[in-house]
RNA sequence: GGCGUCGUAGCUCAGUUGGUAGAGCAGAGGACUGAAAAUCCUUGUGUCACUGGUUCAAUUCCAGUCGAUGCCA
């Protein structure tokens, strides 16, 4: 029986992944799953940088726009979606090609994450007004006696950390630290990994050009038509949350131009802070597609 | 052409009553287990425009040069 394989393409937004996604795909004649948390909402076009009609005629693609704005989804529900349509592909084909830069996502799907559970939105609700009422410090105290452990690992300064390990352990009764195993989940399938990167410089041109095709193609339009949405999750986006503030008066939309370039290029080094600490990743750059099939004949 | 103001980090500027300098932004580095395009942490040495002069010591005072800018002609 031949082994199944999923080729894995992360990289920096903009530098180029759903082209040689596309091109590892039809060399290989499979089908592309996203991993882009942004790209799965079907409300979220241009200011995602959704790939085009054709690109995503040439190749099947899953995972884009098939969620709503409204629906609440996480890296959970995520992992889960990927390995039953992974079981599915690989009745068919022996390879599978998942691109995007989210990295926990991509995470997610090779190593696993731990099955800990959703907090109930009037508990999240609760903690999130406490941080707003009485400040970090609560949420310091509350955390230090339900997990003693984990607080003395994370980071305090940081209250989402803080708030999601006071929901899993009010939620469970146990403490965070304890179920949080951190294990690498074993899969059916081999995975190789390849990354995507460039020079800072290109990829910085790249990027502001990219947000200026954005406005040219209806940027201002998709995002002002989402405005009374902008407090869901899925607009705390770059490029939609600096234009609500350019609408709500706050900063000029001269400035949120600017704003929207200088978040995406620190998005990008974000993505590769990430990415890089992962030794199973094999760089390339994206105009490299011969050296990346070579490498990945020469690994299935 | 005359008079004035300015020339300090990639950018905007502060400052040194003479003892070689510091903010914001940009940038860089890092963390990361259900909001992740989120959230959080760390990080500022630069011919103080150039050439001379005064001085133990000049980025700081003086002169000249160059550049910018304003007003007057």
């Amino acid at each position: 029986m031949q082994s199944k394989t999923l080729i894995v393409v992360v990289g920096p937004t903009a530098v180029g992944k759903t082209a040689v996604a596309i091109q590892i795909a039809q060399q290989f004649g499979c089908e592309i799953l996203s991993a882009d948390s942004r790209q799965f909402y079907k409300e979220l076009n241009i200011g995602v940088a959704r790939p085009s009609l054709n690109e995503l005629n040439a190749v099947k693609h899953h995972f884009i726009a098939h969620l709503s704005i409204f629906d609440p989804y996480n890296v959970y529900k995520f992992e889960q979606d990927v390995l039953l349509l992974l079981d599915k592909l690989f009745e068919k084909d022996n390879i599978a090609v998942m691109v995007g830069g989210s990295g926990l996502y991509v995470d997610a799907v090779c190593k696993g994450i731990d099955d800990l559970p959703d907090p109930s939105p009037e508990l999240r609700k609760q903690i999130i007004e406490q941080y707003e009422m009485e400040g970090i410090e609560s949420l310091k105290k509350r955390l230090k006696e339900l997990d003693p452990e984990y607080y003395s690992i994370v980071n305090l300064t940081n209250p989402k950390r803080l708030q999601r390990a006071i929901e899993v352990c009010e939620t469970t009764g146990q403490t965070y630290s304890s179920l949080r195993k951190n294990m690498t989940h074993k899969r059916p399938f081999r995975i190789i990994k390849i990354g995507l990167n460039q020079d800072r410089e290109t990829l910085y041109n790249r990027i502001n050009l990219r947000v200026d095709v954005m406005l040219e193609t209806g940027l201002l339009k998709e995002v002002e038509s989402l405005y009374e949405y902008r407090y869901l999750n899925a607009l705390n986006t770059v490029g939609y949350r600096e234009i609500y503030n350019a609408v709500s008066g706050d900063i000029s939309i001269e400035q949120a131009i600017t704003d929207i370039k200088t978040n995406s290029r620190r998005y990008a080094k974000r993505q590769l802070t990430w990415f890089k600490r992962d030794q199973e990743i094999k760089w390339f750059a994206p105009t490299e597609f011969d050296l990346i099939c070579q490498y990945l004949q020469s690994e299935i």
